[in-house]
DNA sequence: GTCTATATGACGATAGAC
DNA sequence: GTCTATCGTCATATAGAC
């Protein structure tokens, strides 16, 4: 029933959306039409509606994201050169793909967080799950724990930040500069 | 003409919507009654409707938060504790105010970028002329002008993010920890 | 300059057939 | 499970009086 390949499809399309548009920008029509699910099966799945769909999309897309950054960043022995590289690596990804940065939480946490407190929830979870693999990395290089937490809550506010830079200027430029800033940063920690 | 009482007001009151619920989420209807702005005025002063007022809202802003960048770094006289005490600031005062954070900017980028050139314009503009301050100052301080801009860029990014990140967990935490990075980052750098 | 009233369309959600 | 048809609401925008 979880696994059910409409609703998945369902699930993708609106965080690819949320992740564009935003909140309220996006329609269910749209979300229907272009997944290219059956009409009548959004509310069989999510009985509650946009905001029970949004929600899900968004928890789906952050554990996606997390699963991602720890992949990334076990892939390199080097923390400093490990967060370099999987920044550069959403640097590229967003070049190529026109503006796909990773962040369907950016759009959804400020419109919702002023409306609607299980969307602001599930974006609060999920900007804690993105730091734990940061933390983790630098942790693992030896830092004191209170410091690696920190510099994961920094990391991830500069991505993202950086994501919506690259957004608007069209132009990864941003996501470069934060690439080797904060790889300076460990650098200098560790 | 463009600087009436009546315009300003509007504006002020669109750009504060506008950063608490994003651009689809805001009404002119909204605007109109809590702004306590005439409803006639409205497509008087802006007479191209949502999308002028609120391009007009973002840019106004935009430039009261470079002035107010450039005013707080010139206050100190060390780089890093300058930009430090800054971004402690807007912690404080987001924790005051309770969610205010200084970001319009965010929220219209997002959603708007996808579907406005003209909204997308002028949050590019915003941030370009936001990482000017920064960049000035460290150059002020004797960084080379190359790494003072990518710096500038960088702790737009980084506070950018930590504004969404203040937001969504109603806590400065993330402001913070951006505010100490950064001032070790720039010590480190000068 | 400011007002009210309204046109027009899109949205989220529901009902009930199949 | 999936479909179509439709309800009620709200949005932006406009028209025309004052």
């Amino acid at each position: 029933m979880t696994n059910n390949p409409t609703r998945q499809r369902i699930l993708d399309k609106t965080a690819e959306l949320l992740e564009m548009q935003g909140y309220h920008a996006t329609g269910l029509n749209q979300i229907i039409k272009e997944s290219g699910a059956p009409r009548g099966s959004l509310y069989y799945y999510f009985p509650e509606g946009k905001e029970e769909l949004a929600a899900e999309a968004v928890r789906d897309n952050a554990e996606r994201m997390v699963a991602h950054a720890r992949q990334a960043l076990a892939a390199v022995a080097d923390p400093a050169e490990a967060v370099y590289q999987m920044i550069v690596g959403i640097a590229h990804h967003a070049a190529d793909s026109g503006c796909q940065g990773g962040a369907p939480l950016a759009a959804v946490a400020l419109e919702a967080s002023a409306t609607s407190e299980r969307l602001r929830t599930v974006c609060r979870e999920g900007y804690a799950a993105l730091a734990v693999p940061f933390a983790e990395k630098l942790v693992g290089a030896g830092l004191p724990p209170a410091r690696a937490e920190r510099l994961g809550v920094f990391i991830t506010a500069a991505l993202e930040g950086a994501v919506i830079l690259t957004r608007v200027q069209q132009d990864p430029a941003a996501l470069t500069a934060v690439a080797e800033e904060i790889r300076l940063l460990i650098q200098q920690a560790v």
